[in-house]
DNA sequence: CCACCAATTGAAAATTTCTGCAATTTGCTA
DNA sequence: TAGCAAATTGCAGAAATTTTCAATTGGTGG
């Protein structure tokens, strides 16, 4: 039964999130449900891309999506994308902040050599 | 200055961990500085394999390497890295039992259609 | 100094992922 | 029921990533 590694299936859960559109939606529907057609306004991307995209994260079983009369609404499966993007934005921070301290030694170096 | 937009600058973060063995990497990380030698022999990669993705790594700020006489250590640069750890597992196990979820109801509906 | 081990680099080949187009499905309403 | 809007699908070309190979660097012991 037991078929993938871990660290695979982590490192394809993490390959998910790597795409600008797919973050955005993940945001976005962290903050309510939306039809589709929200998304494509909020979102800068073609319906067409935007639907892939919607097709990776509901395979995943990262979203759901119903429909309800001519449109469909998408949300989020669970609590747990909410808090990874939480952890996301605080690791992002520090990479930042390291890169500027870096940053400001290489400028220091520069200005008194 | 302000160059990227956020939600890119995300992206690109998740990408850097959406391949096993960089997840592998930090994993072992998370537990202590190691030298390349030992991610070597804990990894199935080959040597020129494993320096491109702690090169990439290492570009990112995630990690850094200090060497040390003959061999190069590697650290992760910050406790970030170890937190996001913690909350992507937290999101897979919900991912997987939410699959499990529909594959029972689908198991069910085919035993008694 | 030379030979060797540890690790890295650069670049081409192989693979994967993205984008954009044409065509289709679904539900509503005039 | 014909027509329209909302979404999706399948696919081909383009773009990005990964793998692999040959060559190189840094450090150490003989």
């Amino acid at each position: 039964m037991k078929s993938v590694p871990l660290y695979q299936a982590k490192a394809e859960m993490f390959r998910l999130l790597g795409h600008p559109v797919r973050i955005r939606v993940l945001e976005l529907l962290s903050e309510r449900p939306m039809p589709v057609r929200d998304l494509l306004t909020a979102i800068d991307v073609e319906a067409t891309g935007l639907s892939q995209h919607l097709a990776v994260l509901r395979r995943s079983g990262m979203v759901t999506a119903q429909r309800e009369g001519p449109t469909v609404v998408y949300a989020l499966a669970g609590g747990g994308v909410a808090n990874l993007l939480v952890a996301a934005r605080t690791l992002l921070t520090q990479m930042l902040v390291g890169r500027n301290e870096l940053l400001n030694e290489l400028l220091a170096e520069a200005g008194a050599p």
